[in-house]
DNA sequence: AAAACATGGTACGATTTCGGACAAAGTCCG
DNA sequence: CGGACTTTGTCCGAAATCGTACCATGTTTT
């Protein structure tokens, strides 16, 4: 994208273990990650021993998003979940080119909206949705922000992003190989039928992922 | 603030009154709503039937945020659910206005930050707290955003706002009045301890309204 | 190979919430 | 006044979820 070509002196390609973290809450943010592969994920923290998922952040996306609307820091807490690679800048380099390119920050405050859509629905699924839907939507906003079949999960942490107890996750994960739409192993989840995980997951999915073709494409 | 001087001259002060709509999905936003009094709600539509909470905004804020992140319309629906006004300005001049303004766009960009830690606390609070205690959270919300005691909601509307069944509304009503925290009439709720409410909300209260103060003060 | 650890399976009763229905009480309007 | 409507109170059994605990099975480390 023609957006990207002022910013591309400064990224800096790094690789993402699997629980890295990139912010924490109320600390000075350092870098934004154009995200190439993996997973990263975005907690709001209640309590330090109770995080809760309100949005992933793929190759689609961006880390970061406060910089992007002026502030320097967040309250939430972001860490890979997926390890993967980033391209990512510091923010002062950052600030200066958001200044300077209406295109970059056009796009980037578009993506700051889709992202605000997803975490909205986030708070409408953790209101309506039984425990097995919001795993089947979750599991398959991963495959699509992986675009992979194989997804490197334990149950504890599913549970985590969930917001519920870790039987729980596994009696959903039963649940969804039952009708054949997952398949497990030892930490891993495999997704035999997204089209079947989507009917599964009702109506909390399909509206940020709309929201986010026709914002950005 | 100085940074409403360019603005002025577009504000039209309105009358609000109860259930008008401000928004609806993905129907072009018309105009934006500097509250002055009253409260305005956003919410997710999951499906026609079930729409869920996700923001309220008081005089501290004002509605039609995808405009300032530039898009033209969202997926949620806004409207007015305690009735009073606000300063509103059509798109075109806001649009004009924030492209002028260094100043007002900043601010506005960062109370787009805020909203967004609120949605994001929602979607924890829905994945953990009880009925009772996300009641109370709402409850204290609402009376700081009006400032005032008198609140004048019905049970079904708040079991709306909660994602919860009406009865369930009652019974938690019920509890909140036992400890004292309010007390009711015929649609109508008086908040009679707010640090009372707060402390039975726990953790579900308190992080956005910090970040509020924080970036906007 | 043994020990330490991570992960998953399962069970238990207790509690919360659900979905739905119905009646009582208050309010509004003709 | 009388009917229509809104709002609240209450109840029911069913289902989902909880909190917790314990064990089995893999995996890694020593």
């Amino acid at each position: 994208m023609a957006a990207f070509a002022l910013l591309r002196p400064h990224l800096e390609l790094v690789a993402l273990e699997r629980r890295k973290s990139l912010e924490q809450p109320h600390k000075p943010i350092e870098h934004l990650y154009f995200m190439e592969h993996g997973i990263a994920s975005v907690v709001a923290i209640l309590d330090p021993k109770v995080p809760v998922e309100i949005g992933l952040v793929g190759r689609e996306g961006v880390t970061g998003l406060a910089v992007i609307l002026g502030s320097s820091s967040s309250p939430h807490s972001t860490f890979i979940q997926v390890a993967g690679s980033a391209l990512r800048v510091a923010v002062k380099p950052m600030r200066e080119v958001l200044d300077r390119s209406e295109a970059l920050r056009s796009l980037l405050l578009r993506y700051a909206h889709v992202f605000m859509v997803q975490t909205a629905h986030t708070a409408a699924a953790n209101a309506k949705g039984s425990i097995e839907e919001r795993l089947a939507r979750w599991l398959v906003m991963s495959r699509d922000r992986l675009d992979d079949e194989k997804l490197m999960l334990t149950h504890e942490f599913l549970a985590v992003m969930l917001g519920t107890r870790r039987p729980g996750v596994t009696e959903a994960v039963h649940a969804l190989a039952k009708r054949g739409l997952i398949r497990t192993d030892r930490g891993i989840i495999f997704v035999v039928d997204r089209a079947g995980l989507i009917a599964r997951a009702g109506k909390l999915y399909g509206g940020p992922e709309a929201e986010y073709r026709k914002q950005i494409g």
